[in-house]
DNA sequence: ATTACTGCAAAGCGTTTGCATGTTC
DNA sequence: GAACATGCAAACGCTTTGCAGTAAT
């Protein structure tokens, strides 16, 4: 059985407040100022066990896993740049018909990925193109 | 410049040679029969090339990281079961409408990623929950 | 009292890098 | 002979695991 734990409880707390996309290395900075003896081992098998009750994501990004509190199906923009990782406005993860019927196996799900400059990242490049 | 290599253009050959999506490790292990000196660190740094020079797309996969011979934006499909990766009958790495709009950044590519079983791994499920 | 959860450190995996040597131009 | 490419091993970054101790039920 599952038991409460205050290590938990903080990770739960600290992801579903921000409402972006943090790392297990990013969490761990923010709960470690407040909660010194955290390891990172536990913020990975607590992540773990929020991914595999299906309480969080987990956005496989390129370089380090993301966890995300919104578990509906949603498409995700990977910032070249500066790495960023934003929802899309809305969902399209949508299994685009007659794919099901040509494909022999069985479609689960899909995930849509867009890459490209976030906003700021596209304005500070424009700024250094007008120079 | 950039100059021949033996190593570089029998990745190149074994690459083009199969449909799949191979790691790196499983080029490795194949070229490394016809080719005992051969050293992984190599067919790291050659694949990286051929994906820098477009020669060769770099799926970046749950685990590691799989190189494909097609560069054309194609879709991709995962087998939870065996792990394969599977080219979708057709492109459809078209960004929805509307999304450019409502996106504040620049969208330069995307990504479909499809995931469930393969045809062999859903006959295996079949025949295991027919008994 | 039982057993889940913790912290720590060590190991794991896929990948990259430093360096001396070999190869191509 | 200049510079790119190689092989090897060591280092890397992210993640998991083994273990002895701590804490929730």
């Amino acid at each position: 059985m599952t038991r409460y734990s205050r290590q938990r409880e903080a990770i739960r707390k600290q992801l579903s407040n921000r409402g972006d996309h943090p790392t297990a290395e990013t969490l761990y900075a923010e709960l470690k100022t407040n909660f010194p003896e955290l390891s990172l081992a536990t913020v990975y098998r607590n992540l773990g066990q929020l991914v595999s009750w299906g309480e969080v994501a987990r956005i496989d990004a390129y370089g380090a896993a993301r966890f995300d509190w919104r578990v509906e199906p949603h498409s995700h923009f990977f910032c070249r740049e500066c790495g960023c990782v934003i929802d899309l406005p809305e969902a399209d993860d949508i299994v685009p018909h007659n794919l099901e019927e040509r494909f022999d196996g069985v479609i689960e799900s899909s995930a849509s990925n867009y890459f490209g400059l976030c906003k700021e990242c596209k304005e500070k490049s424009d700024k250094i193109a007008k120079n």
